[in-house]
DNA sequence: GTTGCAATTGATAATGAGAATCATTATAGT
DNA sequence: ACTATAATGATTCTCATTATCAATTGCAAC
């Protein structure tokens, strides 16, 4: 349900920006909806195996991007993450696991959230700077590294 | 002054680690304790001309990671910046730039960092996690770019 | 259903950030 | 001053990612 809800929400964006929707970027879609976090391009041409060739997952990703249908994350030197943008899945932040790498998606409570934003207005506010986005990062150990 | 004690902190650490602190990687960490935000490689290089080679400046930056004198920071596809550790300067958050992409430092006051704290101790415990770092990041325009 | 256009493909070559190489030089300890 | 070995600097290599190109395909219009 919510996996074909996200590929019509996507379609919609697509069609808006006059790209077409071929059956390797769907795939590619459903397997960045079941994710738990960023993806690298290697990691999902190792989930995905043959069914989308690597060149095909590194463009897809970069259109996806374009249409604001992906975001990129930066937490490893020379590897770009890509996750389903925050329109599509909600304002989330990341735990980064100092070991391996592998990020995680967290979402937090309304009232946690509130703060948040409540701290970084008053940053923006001291530094005249007007936030458009924000993260928080928290690194630790992944379960796997502990 | 700060300068001159920035220097003797990061003999004390390299000695340490037995590793040797030549007249380019002098230079580096000059540039580096100037430099407001974390910095790549071709910035350091662009800015240090002839003194420096660039082969010399990506290793350099290497062993001083590994040495723990700087931290990287990862906010653009494909580039690495760096900028000196924080028992050197400081707890202290970025504000990215969305459009060029440069990185600046900002501190925060007390006040606010404790709350912050806060926010991430409590999403850890949500979380089951353990933070050994925490990074706030806000994106918006730089005043170049505005 | 058919057609046309241009987006997209997939394998491969090219690119750029960063790592490795090697003969020579320089640091730091004695 | 001597010595061991880390570090140098220019160049080559590696890897994630982008560009290329002839062939294929998605999708809107009819």
């Amino acid at each position: 349900m919510a996996q074909t809800n996200l590929e019509r929400q996507v379609e919609t964006r697509l069609r808006e920006h006059e790209i077409r929707l071929t059956e390797g970027r769907r795939t590619l879609i459903q397997a960045l909806g079941k994710a738990d976090g960023p993806k690298s391009a290697a990691d999902l041409h190792s989930r995905l195996g043959d069914q989308v060739p690597l060149s095909s997952i590194y463009r897809s990703l970069s259109v996806f991007e374009d249409a604001g249908v992906v975001s990129p994350h930066y937490s490893t030197k020379g590897v770009t993450r890509y996750e389903l943008a925050e329109w599509l899945t909600g304002h989330h932040h990341h735990l980064v696991c100092v070991n391996c790498g592998v990020v995680e998606d967290i979402e937090i409570d309304d009232r946690l959230e509130t703060q948040l934003e409540a701290i970084v207005e008053e940053i923006g506010r001291d530094v005249s700077f007007a936030p458009v986005d924000h993260a928080l990062e928290i690194d630790g150990n992944c379960r796997q590294c502990q």
